[in-house]
DNA sequence: GCGACAG
DNA sequence: ATCTTGTCGC
């Protein structure tokens, strides 16, 4: 797989300021609004897999048709589009503590289902440090989806997109160096404000995240993304809700719309489910 | 100086 | 993210 934009590839050796000033570089070039309106119905996925015996098979043909030759992705190639989940475990030396390597999972749906598992082993370069996770996990990612032979028409990230001190979280640095459409899903909220109280919602609730002083790069009061209560108990009401957000070439309510979409009774959207699992998988077999 | 922040 | 048993509530 070629990159849309190698330019923007980070270099390991960058520093602090060189690396927030690519990420601005990376923001100027993301578009956070739809260009070919994708279609929530047309992902969504109805029924979650259960992972209690296991991940699912990937179903046998469906890769098959999207690698035909001379073709332009998976969507011109059969009408049904491909969302690709994509998350990651961590090794530990065997020291045991320090963490050793990225094991990278890229999973991809079509018509809701899991039509292909992908991963990839990365050594780690820098430590997780606020605002700067694309650094850490970007090379991993491009490596699993490099693995990949499913074309992503969506790529769903575990992180944030526009939801990101420059506009620019892991989402948003993915999509836009391979110039894929993108959402950000977190689980915690990086930066913002929402609008209202996110404490005790229902199941499908959900307010805008505003840009609030910690965004240097948007006016405040932009609305960079969602806070999303995908799943909730009916009695005792505990599930902290999501936070998506445009990553590149998706607006932030149409984020919310396609996560919606592919949430399917969990409090995850089940690409990323299946790429946590399936990246946990992957790390327990190279052990 | 304090705060505060994805995974 | 990762180290981990039980426990409470769907």
């Amino acid at each position: 797989m070629d990159l849309a934009r190698p330019d923007l590839r980070p270099d390991p050796s960058l520093s602090r300021q060189e690396m927030e000033s690519l990420q601005r570089e990376i923001a100027a070039a993301a578009a956070f609004d739809d260009d070919h309106a994708l279609d929530p119905a047309a992902v969504a996925v109805e029924s979650a897999a259960s992972l209690a015996d296991g991940l699912p098979p990937a179903r046998p043909d469906a890769v098959a048709n999207e690698t035909l030759p001379g073709t332009g992705g998976a969507v011109e190639e059969s009408g049904v589009p491909t969302v690709v989940g994509v998350d990651q475990a961590f090794r530990t030396d065997r020291a045991g503590d320090r963490p050793d390597a990225a094991v990278s999972a890229a999973v991809a749906f079509r018509d809701g289902t899991v039509v292909e598992y992908a991963s990839a082993t990365t050594p780690l370069s820098i430590p997780y440090i606020p605002g700067l996770l694309a650094f850490r996990e970007g090379e991993p990612i491009l490596a699993a989806l490099d693995a990949l032979d499913a074309e992503a028409d969506l790529l769903v990230c575990d992180g944030s997109g526009r939801i990101h001190f420059r506009e620019a979280g892991l989402a948003t640095h993915v999509g836009v160096l391979c110039d894929v459409p993108s959402v950000g899903v977190a689980k915690s909220l990086l930066c913002g404000e929402p609008d209202e109280p996110t404490a005790e919602r229902p199941a499908g609730w959900r307010t805008p995240i505003r840009a609030d002083d910690a965004v240097t790069t948007a006016e405040p009061g932009t609305v960079i993304g969602h806070a999303f209560q995908s799943r909730q108990y009916p009695n005792s009401r505990r599930v902290n809700p999501l936070y998506v957000s445009p990553g590149h070439r998706v607006s932030a309510e149409s984020a919310v719309d396609l996560v919606a979409a592919l949430c399917a009774g969990y409090k995850l959207p089940e690409p990323t489910r299946l790429a946590d699992a399936h990246a946990e998988r992957a790390k327990g077999d190279a052990e």
